[in-house]
DNA sequence: AATTTGCCCAACCGCAGACTC
DNA sequence: GGAGTCTGCGGTTGGGCAAAT
């Protein structure tokens, strides 16, 4: 019984894969040259190189384009991706786009390796303080007077509506081009409570 | 010196939405 | 409008390398 087509069938099954050559990059770099970097099919075509059109695509984004910037995120940027992701969970092309001369591959691959652990170390770190904080009567007071204190002002869904919106707005603002990296971290610095 | 382990990163895969005819 | 195709995205895999044993 024939199978379901599916998608894949589109992709050049045969095709070769693994680590590009420099002798590939050369070859699809000139072609992107000429025909811009599009019609991926065409363009693994034009190249003669025996690679799909995904292949080649993930290959100029990712390591070819110009501009690129390779290794050493500095802090500025991580903290930017910690926030950013914060914000916007694993959108890693919209978190790129944030961080000039970065792809979503590399930051998702930071993030996997690097991140993500610093993250659970943290979060292991503060749940051991709450547990110690807990256990003291004292804490515990003044934690039902602070929320005690917060049923007098705004209602939750007030504050989630507020919320709303700011993020709606920085998020539309995401389809405006790159910005300066400065601006968005202080952008991002300016109300800490959103996240 | 040989082997194992863990990490990093490039590349692949499948899916979904956009586009074209 | 619908089928076929292309593009972009996020998740996952696997090879290379360095550190640990």
């Amino acid at each position: 019984m024939p199978t379901a087509p599916t998608r894949s069938r589109y992709l050049k099954r045969d095709a070769n894969r693994g680590a590009w050559t420099s002798e590939e990059d050369q070859k699809l770099a000139q072609v992107i040259e000429t025909h811009g970097p599009r019609r991926w099919k065409l363009v693994a075509a034009k190249a003669g190189l025996d690679r799909c059109g995904k292949s080649c695509r993930l290959r100029w984004l990712n390591y070819l384009r110009p501009n690129i910037k390779r290794g050493n995120i500095s802090d500025q940027e991580e903290d930017l991706i910690l926030r950013l992701h914060k914000l916007l969970g694993n959108r890693w092309s919209l978190i790129a786009g944030r961080l000039p001369g970065r792809t979503d591959n590399e930051i998702k691959n930071y993030w996997n390796s690097r991140l993500s652990k610093k993250i659970k170390q943290k979060e292991n770190q503060s749940k051991f303080l709450e547990l110690h904080q807990s256990q003291d009567p004292r804490n515990n007071a003044a934690a039902a007077h602070s929320v005690a204190g917060n049923e007098g002002g705004t209602s939750k869904r007030e504050e989630e509506m507020k919320t709303d919106f700011s993020r709606d707005e920085f998020l539309d603002s995401f389809n405006e081009g790159p910005l300066n990296l400065e601006w968005m971290s202080r952008f991002l610095e300016m109300d800490e409570t959103w996240f």
